[in-house]
DNA sequence: CCAATAGGTTAACGAGCGCTAACCGCCCTG
DNA sequence: CAGGGCGGTTAGCGCTCGTTAACCTATTGG
């Protein structure tokens, strides 16, 4: 039987490379011969495992959504002291993603559309549940944020979060864990501003 | 002669509706006869006013980025007292820039890898130097935070800054001036919690 | 040992794309 | 009043792309 770190299979290998691919050149930017390539097999091989290239955005579109929202719920579960604490975890959480997998992060908020409607609800619907965890526990936190400002002032942070991957190769960036603790902060600032 | 306000020319009838449709649907998902649709003229027609379709891609995307420099060089040169000052203007210049032009926000870190080189290479030496400016500004009213943190940290404010077009349709939003106001709150605590 | 299945291959099709060609009417000027 | 350019039109070309078809090989279970 297999053990938990197994070496990858060819479906995650194939969506790893497409996320990569996706999020860098955009979905219609990329062809399946170039994904095929990328894994090592030409073309079509890709039917095998997916029913077309849109499978491979929705699966994961819909991965990424259902990801963030188990961390956030796991965050509220485990966290379960002060709402302080939960928005901290709320937040390393997010970073922790956005850090790992800049790709996915890219993907998840630029290539939404391309999705089948049904897809394309789920994921919305997902997106929305992980809003309104964070939505909540901002408002614990700072109880004179009406809902819609708080809305968007997560909408914000998430962009705040969200902005690694748009930084230049070139720029000699912190260590990771620097960098984390930066983010960190802003992130904190910024909601602490909303605070009269 | 023409005055100042005056119907909007052909060309940029078809620039905004391009942008629009661009941000909508990305760069390779929108077809030249959708963005002819758009002006009420049909496919082919437009090629009497641009050579094609990155032509409109690189003419917007250069358009954005002289603007947003352009109108970073008049904060730091018009409001030159206190740095705070410069850089209050900065964030109100880049606000108004985000919530009236939600779709050129989009393009703008978006498609940038869709330019010919020179184009690209232009347009980045354009958001280059646009940077430096927060940069030094930030710099100045920060003098404990080292540089490359505070480029991450102007690029973290741009992605909060430039969350506005992924609210949904749905949510009650505020309106635009509790919106400016509200983000300009949000970026400029996120500043704040820089210094320790 | 044989046969079925998993996982590839190449060839090719059909649709959609950006773009060009060829043509046309209107307005404006000499 | 002639004529030229500006700003459109439609037809169609050539290419690329996603997808399918047909075929091949290796592993594996009965």
């Amino acid at each position: 039987m297999a053990t938990r770190t197994d070496a990858p299979t060819r479906r995650e290998q194939i969506l790893r490379e497409a996320a990569r691919l996706f999020a860098e050149r955009g979905f219609h930017g990329v062809g399946v011969d170039e994904i095929g390539a990328a894994v090592g097999i030409s073309g079509p091989g890709l039917y095998r495992h997916f029913a077309g290239k849109d499978a491979m955005l929705a699966e994961l579109l819909v991965g990424i959504s259902g990801q963030l929202l188990t961390g956030g719920k796991r965050c509220v579960a485990e966290a379960d002291g002060s709402p302080e604490r939960v928005l901290d975890a709320l937040i390393e959480g997010h970073i922790d993603f956005a850090l790992d997998d800049r790709s996915l992060i890219t993907l998840h908020d630029r290539e939404l559309d391309r999705l089948r409607d049904t897809d394309r609800k789920l994921v919305r619907q997902l997106q929305r549940q992980y809003v309104e965890i964070w939505v909540d526990v901002v408002r614990k936190v700072y109880p004179d944020l009406a809902e819609n400002a708080a809305r968007v002032s997560v909408h914000a942070v998430f962009g705040l979060l969200n902005s690694t991957p748009h930084l230049s190769r070139r720029d000699a960036l912190p260590s990771r864990t620097a960098m984390a603790e930066l983010l960190h902060s802003l992130a904190r600032g910024a909601f602490a501003a909303t605070a009269t």
